[in-house]
DNA sequence: CGGGGATTTGACACATATCAAGAGCGGTGG
DNA sequence: CCACCGCTCTTGATATGTGTCAAATCCCCG
């Protein structure tokens, strides 16, 4: 994958997402909560279940919820009972203080979960809202729970979600705790553009869906700081910024720059 | 609780974790291994089970491992096939970048699980290192997950650790994000102070088992920000430092600078 | 008892935050 | 359709918290 490749070879995901029968028919929501015709499946929950898994899987999942642009899929303090898989669209999710300082602890897009931090606590820990016009597919975490003690395969995908997340986690960790703000912009700048190319969406060419704010608070710095490492990824040719709309032109510097020591 | 309760309440949790009989025949390492019998049962994985789900667990766990002070129970690239339950002592886990900067990404003590960053990637993405003499149970991801299939609690059990460690981590980034210095190192204490205390420790007194390196890796400060910040807090009467032994004279004040924003 | 790592403390540097002003853009309503 | 409003973003000047470098002390461990 090169970082001169077009646009063209990657299909925007929602339509490859969608059997075109359903497309014709207008049957649209009908269709598309069935796990097995979701172009999502290798991403999801569902990911390495065979057919016959895939089937009990998805009689789980009979609500969807599709939410507007800064429309909230739960609050913290919320119950927790449910899991959320992303179908389309972009989400964040935040805590907050008392004292009104926010932290974004991630961003998640299509094929990924939201939710799982709810189950400890039985109740959320941080509100997960809309960055854009999207659909959860809502999985309730009772079914989930008790199908996955018939099937093996869907319990280890489970755990291995949540595996994933303390991963993703301990790498956020590790940017906020020892890199300097280039490394982190430039590692978020990948990360993105690693995670549209599993979606099939171009990786050299994106779109920000969350503002420069939004940015800052996830990688720990201002937003004058993160508008300041665009420019300077600009002028340096690395990177075009127009408003929300990334087009990486040097991929090689840009991963130099995601790893260059402080000393 | 109160910062002046004393020492005396709270007694060593490794002798009321071993039943006396055991210590007056000497059979300690054999009675230990029974988690119906571990004075850790309600922190750790068993937690909520009734007796008759207990001893089910607890035929999983036929290995311990007893680790002196500095050696490493997986490191990174390790293949993982056990998750690990903190029987005694304390542990670092740490991540590493390619140019040598460290991460310290959690300090782990009874009762506590370690390895579940394995599950996903069926490798280990971080050291797991003692800090001082300890033990923990090993038990077989494989065997536990064949086990959860017929002990839903169990299962659930196992979704809840999973679920905190993530909420931990949530907690770490709004520290990390979005905290200063004072903030990181009073919330340190404050939620050291708390384990100590569901463990039987003192809440006010305690060893801190890792250096200020350590420390400032987990905050991401540099140690010398570390050392500072202790003698601040001591001067102003908070705690009282004396090498690794901290004791907290002032809980309140603690707690007002555990979330002083920095306006 | 000696040696080396850990810790403390000071002086200074620097990366990022803060404050401020203005420009750009998108949505809305007349 | 255009004009306005508000939010987001950019950019500059300056402030500041924490890092860096250095030296001295401590004390743990062999």
């Amino acid at each position: 994958m090169t970082a001169t490749a077009t646009l063209q070879q990657y299909e925007p995901l929602t339509r490859r997402a969608i059997p075109l029968l359903a497309e014709k028919t207008g049957n649209v929501s009908r269709l598309a909560t069935h796990c097995s015709s979701c172009g999502l499946k290798d991403l999801c929950l569902p990911c390495g279940l065979r057919a016959a898994e895939i089937d009990m899987f998805e009689d789980l999942i009979y609500t969807r919820r599709r939410l507007k642009r800064g429309e909230t899929l739960y609050r913290t303090g919320d119950k927790f009972d449910s899991i959320y898989a992303v179908r389309s669209g972009f989400y964040k999710t935040v805590m907050m203080l008392d004292d009104g300082r926010e932290q974004v602890t991630g961003f998640h897009m299509a094929g990924e979960l939201l939710g799982m931090d709810g189950i400890a606590p039985e109740i959320h820990s941080c509100d997960a809202v809309a960055l854009e016009d999207s659909e959860v597919c809502v999985i309730p975490y009772a079914r989930l729970a008790n199908l996955g003690d018939d099937n093996q395969a869907l319990q280890r995908q489970f755990h291995k979600a949540m595996s994933r997340e303390i991963v993703r986690e301990h790498g956020v960790m590790m940017l906020l705790g020892t890199m300097r703000a280039e490394e982190r912009i430039a590692i978020f700048l990948l990360t993105l553009s690693q995670r549209f190319a599993a979606r099939g969406y171009s990786p050299s060419q994106f779109i920000l869906r969350m503002t420069r704010e939004e940015i800052g608070s996830y990688l720990g710095l201002k937003f004058e700081t993160v508008s300041r490492m665009f420019s300077r990824f600009q002028e340096e040719g690395v990177i075009s910024v127009q408003q929300k709309h990334i087009h990486i032109l040097d991929l090689d510097v840009l991963q130099e720059s995601a790893s260059r020591k402080p000393d």
